[in-house]
DNA sequence: CAATGTTGGTTCGTGATGCGAACTAATGGC
DNA sequence: GCCATTAGTTCGCATCACGAACCAACATTG
């Protein structure tokens, strides 16, 4: 069954992990999913919406951070303007940039979608005691860590 | 800041867990979905794939599987059996209903993926200590557990 | 300062995805 | 046998994502 002759000493009992790590992934995408779904969000604009919450990025930058094509980007942002949850503006700095930002609505959505999602997800976490998430929560933080920053978009080995 | 007047016993410290569950479901389908855009293969067919390498069933318990409509999953397997991944034959025991399974060639290109999914989070992993993995492992299996045995597909709640 | 190249965004066309509505065919109950 | 239910499919539509092609505003040269 193994095939790790010829790396003895690395084995890779990995396996294991990597499996609860999709399967987890699988799961919490189909919970946010479910969630964006009853507003009509799709999963890219749930996250773009998330970051909008916390900056106010050009077209690019969005783009960038969800390892998206500019155009792909235009599409998704010109759809949520039109709806009025984001809004455009011209780079003060930059003639050619544009900056993407919620609108007051956009804003409201974004915390209606964060009280949901951590009330869906409380039923998977409830089957942890309270010391086991933390150490949970500890270990995710430690492996995602400077990810984060910049390699997670997609582009994590490229 | 915090509203949680009303429940003072029962406050929200897993809102950091809940934001770490929730990156790392983004971080890891960034990862599995260029994976996947490399052999042109979407996340929901690559789940399709998942389940399929491990059962044989038929359209709609496919399409529960995922939380898709039963159209959906015409489309999609019909896409896939297209391209030679899976084949589709009647039902021995329903008349109606037609079962879903992997062709050789499928079974192959399930098999790359696995391994090349490995060895793409496999950075992401070595941040942890081989215990820490351990843990992490049985932390995430312990969550899931009974979940994806009916819960998962995206009706956790409903 | 003018010519050139680069970067930021948009538009267009195309294919995949996902859904509601409507349909056919087989099953099950009576 | 008749009717409701269930399994799959087809059709039309909106979204999503991309490559190609384009324009406008920088940036760099000379």
């Amino acid at each position: 069954m193994k095939k790790q002759r010829s790396t003895p000493r690395s084995p890779a009992p990995d396996d294991g992990l990597v499996d609860a790590l999709v399967t987890s992934a699988f799961v919490t995408m189909s919970i946010i999913n479910r969630i964006g779904a009853a507003h009509d969000l799709s999963l890219s604009l749930i996250r773009v919406l998330g970051i909008l919450s916390d900056r106010r990025p050009r077209m690019a930058e969005l783009a960038h951070y969800l390892g998206l094509e500019k155009q792909t980007m235009s599409g998704l942002i010109a759809r949520a303007e039109k709806r009025g949850l984001v809004e455009r503006a011209p780079n003060a700095d930059d003639g050619r940039a544009t900056d993407v930002f919620l609108t007051s609505t956009g804003a409201k959505v974004v915390k209606q979608l964060q009280v949901q999602g951590r009330r869906a997800l409380a039923p998977l976490l409830e089957r942890l005691s309270a010391s086991e998430r933390r150490q949970l929560g500890e270990l995710l933080r430690r492996m995602l860590d400077a990810d984060d920053a910049e390699g997670a978009k997609g582009r994590a080995s490229s």
